[in-house]
DNA sequence: CTGACTGCAAAGCGTTTGCAAGTGG
DNA sequence: CCACTTGCAAACGCTTTGCAGTCAG
């Protein structure tokens, strides 16, 4: 739900980008993707599709606040779809499987670390990860 | 304080570490490091040991819990002295200051979502950490 | 003396840049 | 048409690996 109805070529057009082939098929993955996905895994996925337009493609996105750059301590960029909504993830450090959660406690929590700084006034993001081992492979190990 | 007591030798002792010039010298910066520090700031500190051997000593200090290793999206590995507490940072994105900070509500906020999850049961590790621009970057722009 | 450690060279990986050819509006 | 995009090649920064010489215990 909600996911089905993206609409690839009208985001482009509300970003202020070209309705490129390689943009629509790609976004419309990214629409339909339910964790957060590498350059890589966008590689696999559009073998014909080089390299480098991947990374500026989401450069391109980035910017246009169509998806978000999460950082997951895999030494690699992640990406996700901006829905908008602030949420996190659990990483499986062994698979690499991912799962979001989200918590309105955490949001409270970052205003009052703001708060008490004397260095800091603005806040301009914020990562927030946690890392462990997902069940099944807390059973084979 | 604290900071000064700092005992290079006793403490690559403790970790069954030898004790060699470059691992002193190195330690003994850390132990007086007020924030996170990068290899490249290592190497700049010690033009005279080799890169290479500033890699695999992070990776020794850090299998002996003598260091930690810190994720703050600069895309470079950042590393602290293993003091035992957990904190986390705030990272001006402009200027890379850093600030540490410490929030004993984030540790409950941890464990609630461990217990909310259905996929996962162990936690390893997990990072907050806050971007934003600090006060003197904030008025230069 | 022996294994742990270091330095140098080279390779590996993810990412970025330059430039000519292609294409959407 | 023309500016925006793409693909290919090459460079880049950070990190790791291989190997021979060195040093601590």
């Amino acid at each position: 739900m909600g996911r089905s109805m993206c609409n690839p070529g009208g985001l482009l057009r509300g970003a202020g980008l070209r309705r490129t082939s390689p943009r629509v098929s790609v976004l419309s993955y990214i629409c339909n993707a339910r964790y957060p996905f590498s350059i890589k895994e966008l590689r696999e996925k559009f073998p014909r599709i080089d390299l480098v337009t991947l990374y500026r493609m989401m450069g391109d996105f980035g910017k246009a606040g169509l998806v978000t750059r999460v950082e997951l301590g895999s030494g690699r960029a992640m990406f996700e779809l901006n829905d908008g909504k602030d949420h996190h993830h659990i990483v499986c450090t062994s698979c690499e499987r991912i799962e979001d959660f989200s918590d309105t406690e955490h949001e409270r929590l970052v205003g009052r670390v703001l708060k008490r700084s004397r260095a800091f006034s603005r806040l301009t993001g914020h990562s927030f990860e946690l890392y462990g081992l997902c069940n099944s492979c807390v059973k084979s190990q």
